[in-house]
DNA sequence: TGATACATGTAAGGGGTTACATGATTTC
DNA sequence: GAAATCATGTAACCCCTTACATGTATCA
């Protein structure tokens, strides 16, 4: 998947390893990341495949960025996997929702502290997106024509983790209240 | 992670893995889930690790059922993984909206296609969580008297993909009437 | 007669994380 | 003087998926 994730990235602009996973940091980290070396390796294999190329360029105080650039058969593959229909659901891992499973086991106290605690979290990132992330997408979108279209699925994107962190939060006041009650 | 499953699992009765897996077909698989190759492999490290015991019960027309128990040892590290607070948001890797984002390249058609085969997808999960899962935990909270606390856990947890569902739901409509308008 | 349930496991390979290695430049 | 930024990569390890291997009993 990852995979799918450059090719799609680098339909944008020929770039490096680094600008790559700078690009996600800043984009679709909220549904999905990756490591630099991890990256870093699956970049070699695309271009093993034939779906993107690399040239070197050199650097005197900086090591040499290697540039990878999406070939016609990388841009056909994108196009096969965007058109390929999704006929499952995603299957979550939520570590958060699994030990919540077993809290029967835990006090109270903590139990609370940990709920607040992941309720301060899923706020401040609700924070960013209605912000920085909003602001950046906008941007996008009065500046840069030819990537307007674009930036309305990615202001989707960010519309779902909008909504999903809203009921995240409405769900976690629910939880602390019930808690607070039942137990 | 999957460690901490078997261990929760194991707390309420000594299982098999293959008992494991279908407990978490019906339970956790919203938010954890996992193969039985894996389940058996993790098992084994378990026994390993001293966190629980095995003793094999022979089967004439079926094979021997290898019985897992949780140890004291595994109890403890339990209790001290759901003391340990989650100081960080889960990293979701979302497939859907991976693709989405890069869809600018899709034809009108069939991005419909796709976000109504989502919504329909999401909807019949949202209805199997207010109906079936609903009933098995309500099941156990009235007829199971010392799982009553736990249960009140598990229901957080289905009113956690509830609420996520809706909200889902709610995107998937609100991005349809965006497509239909605006492209 | 064929699928499903029961029941356990191994092997190969893919994908991901963490740690290691290098090293100049810029910023605090 | 220390930390962050830029920039690439390898190695070890862990977790997960898919496929393979086995075999009876029951149900449709």
């Amino acid at each position: 998947m990852l995979k799918y994730a450059l090719l799609g990235l680098l339909q944008y602009n020929p770039s490096t390893g680094y600008d790559l996973k700078q690009f996600m940091d800043t984009s679709t980290s909220n549904f999905w990341h990756a490591k630099l070396s991890q990256i870093y390796i699956t970049l070699k294999a695309l271009e093993k495949e034939g779906l993107v190329t690399s040239d070197v360029q050199e650097q005197t105080s900086r090591p040499d960025r290697r540039v990878y650039t999406l070939t016609e058969q990388g841009t056909q593959e994108l196009d096969k996997w965007l058109r390929d229909t999704n006929v499952e659901l995603p299957q979550l891992k939520d570590p958060f929702l699994l030990k919540l499973f077993f809290c029967a086991r835990l006090d109270k106290e903590s139990l609370l502290v940990q709920l607040k605690l992941q309720r301060d979290l899923h706020q401040k990132l609700l924070n960013e997106y209605r912000t920085d992330t909003k602001a950046t997408i906008q941007n996008v979108r009065e500046n840069v024509p030819q990537l307007k279209k674009d930036a309305l699925f990615w202001g989707l994107t960010l519309r779902s983790g909008e909504l999903i962190e809203e009921a995240t939060i409405r769900w976690l006041d629910e939880a602390i209240e019930t808690i607070n009650k039942e137990i």
